[in-house]
DNA sequence: GTCTATATATGGATAGAC
DNA sequence: GTCTATCCATATATAGAC
């Protein structure tokens, strides 16, 4: 196995296992096991623990922003460019649920949120769509980074009950519903 | 200082910590020194570290509980119900942040959302409301379970906001607001 | 009930052979 | 680059004096 595939192998294992049993709950001897990698070749390939956490999260924001990067189209009315990253981050979410719940698991960790790790990067998107729909006056008179915070949450959360329904994921009728909760959410009356 | 005393002492020590250093993040030492015990108090009092997470968290349910059963008169319009209950939870985490933030932070945690520490039982108010809601068909075709999680999850983003802006708490503008953006996402249009 | 001192296990990380 | 064996710090928990 040559280096990139065992430096793969490691990364896809070290998700998995912080997933599932959570940062601390992870030891780097679970992850080796997991990745069928020593321990050694582990630390050779991530010099700490730490590196390795932002190997992943490195990784995970690089292939959600490149998913979401594509398909705004800025000609759009926002409410069209709302839905088409609300959906895209929903579809995201499924495609990648280990890489989402990742992000979410940073998030949700003290002492990891606030450092440089947790650094949202991303979703520079949603908020650039925010702060083009509160000039036009169509958002509520909220802070744009509240009306921020409320999409990612609103998304994040239907993200985790399609998770646990996937057929939703392709069900017009909810897709539909679950935007108009977010819209609901955000957009003016 | 009384056994109450220094057990309360312990459990207000370890909320802190927990809250700002992370479940695994905070060591039974820590504890003991922030609580100003000896490490053998500590487990005199709760014979494990996990005893001690299960105490803190029966502790933050009853008190969020206790504060949310008092107010909602089922007679009300189910929208007067929500925004009791919205509200209310709102209120209850700017009063109690370390324990609102300590019940999240087991809901996000793996491995513990799961097991029996993480029971829900207090939001079943909304769940109540919410299932009035959807019988009246006044709340939006999405499922039951999810129409509950979106509303936490909401009144957990507002309440976050609200608790690096202390003064948003009792400005009846941005309270309105707060609660449309809510029921912008449940109700039917 | 509270303390100090310690047992025991396990964690992240390293050394050095291959 | 990968392995095995091991170091060293720290974590939970216990023992037993006061």
């Amino acid at each position: 196995m040559n280096a990139r595939a065992t430096r793969l192998a490691i990364l896809n294992a070290a998700r998995r296992l912080f997933v599932e049993q959570g940062l601390h709950g992870t030891t780097t001897a679970a992850v080796a096991r997991q990745a069928r990698v020593a321990v050694g070749t582990l630390f050779h390939h991530f010099p700490s623990k730490t590196v390795l956490l932002e190997a992943l999260a490195a990784d995970a924001r690089a292939h959600r922003d490149a998913h979401l990067g594509e398909g705004v189209d800025p000609r759009d009315p926002v409410a069209d460019q709302l839905r088409t990253v609300v959906v895209g981050h929903l579809r995201w979410s499924i495609a990648e649920p280990e890489r989402h719940r990742f992000l979410e698991l940073l998030g949700a960790t003290p002492n990891v949120a606030a450092s440089p790790l947790a650094a949202a990067g991303g979703d520079d998107v949603l908020l650039g769509v925010v702060e083009r729909g509160r000039r036009e006056g169509i958002l509520r008179d909220l802070p744009a980074d509240l009306l921020v915070a409320i999409g990612q949450r609103l998304g994040a959360t239907l993200a985790a009950h399609v998770s646990l329904h996937p057929e939703l994921a392709d069900d017009p009728a909810f897709l539909d519903q679950a935007f108009a909760a977010c819209w609901g959410a955000l957009g003016r009356d």
